[in-house]
DNA sequence: TAGATTGTTAATCGATTAACAATC
DNA sequence: TAGATTGTTAATCGATTAACAATC
């Protein structure tokens, strides 16, 4: 379910950007490929926000999805590791849209120790904690080499980042259970689309073994 | 269930790496934080993998894993978009670990058009048909901007790709229905975890809200 | 044989869908 | 008022967990 609630937010800012004010759940979810009563069950869960015999509105509704997934709270972000996938990142991806405020980035190399990727200050990775010491950092988002993965987590925890963004293969925890991992796996997205395409190659083949059970 | 494949074959792995040469699936559902029970059903779903009495073998069972997943299967892949990003990726994803062999990338600035980006060649965008009439590919990786990626998309499904991998932040679809979209939206994972801390940091104005239900 | 652990069915749980009364 | 559409409960479905017989 908070996994849909992302794409209820995305979905609802094409809607207000394409002037849209009003939706119905069924719209809605023609759209999204869900069903009418899914979205109502949805959103009726975190309080009513709809208005009965006309839908929802496109702009309160946004609003209010944006308040649950905490978009307005002033969260703040460090980026540890600005190799090529950090580095693009820093400079892609609109951290501000999605309510965060990127504050620093940290490295070892003396090559980017010192500059700044997109505006954002690059330090050196021994500053780590002076740093969380001083500025409040809801998330630390790594994109360091796998080996370094762990140790950096333990790092940020230790100096009381509570939200890790973890863009390593390695799956990353931690023992205390007020700290939150997300994990982006390109390697398990790919396998899964591996799986997928391989299906679609040999219906035929799934068909007979099917029958033999 | 499928999405929890490419998990037991990157834990599979790092277990044969540490040498490990059976495991029960009670370890490895502790290790995964999933129950013995529902490994066995995964596995069992899908042939019978273990032994009895000993467990599964850590080798013949990333093997027969590997094979469901398709990794095996000569998977080719061509990467729309050489900028930040795409350049990244190619860079640093270990395609071929994941039984991908990555043939071409194409892109529409001249700066980058005839270079080659970690040996791969970068072609004009003009190009993409031409190459694609010429070299079964299985799978396009769009990291395009977002007001090119259905059009790209598109056009790669047109010339015969039947797995689009999406990192653009745009909900891309498809009419036919023999065409696999993978998504990687980094904006709804940050969103998610940015929904994670928020909870994590009221949890009394939660519990207080929860008493008045 | 005894112990361990899977294969496999049944029970439980949660999420999705259906239905319809409430109400705008 | 009539039509539309949500709020909300009940029914259905699928996925997870529990249990234990089979067997290594």
């Amino acid at each position: 379910m908070i996994r849909r609630l992302p794409r209820y937010y995305r979905q609802l800012s094409e809607l207000q950007e394409a002037g849209v004010v009003r939706i119905s759940s069924s719209a809605l979810g023609r759209s999204m490929g869900l069903t009418a009563s899914q979205i109502r069950q949805d959103l009726f869960c975190f309080g009513e926000f709809g208005q009965q015999g006309y839908g929802y509105k496109v702009d309160s509704l946004k609003e209010e999805i944006s308040e649950i997934l905490g978009i307005h709270r002033g969260h703040t972000l460090v980026v540890l590791g600005t190799g090529n996938l950090g580095r693009a990142i820093i400079q892609n991806f609109r951290f501000s849209s999605n309510g965060f405020r990127l504050l620093a980035a940290f490295d070892i190399s003396p090559a980017v120790v010192g500059t700044r990727i997109a505006g954002v200050p690059v330090y050196h990775t021994d500053e780590l904690e002076p740093f969380l010491a001083q500025h409040p950092v809801s998330v630390g988002m790594l994109t360091v080499p796998i080996s370094a993965a762990q140790e950096m987590g333990d790092r940020l925890v230790q100096a009381g980042v509570r939200g890790i963004w973890n863009f390593t293969n390695y799956e990353i925890t931690f023992d205390r259970d007020d700290v939150v991992v997300e994990s982006v796996h390109f390697s398990d997205s790919l396998l899964a689309l591996s799986y997928m395409i391989t299906q679609r190659e040999q219906p035929a083949r799934q068909r007979e073994e099917e029958e033999t059970l």
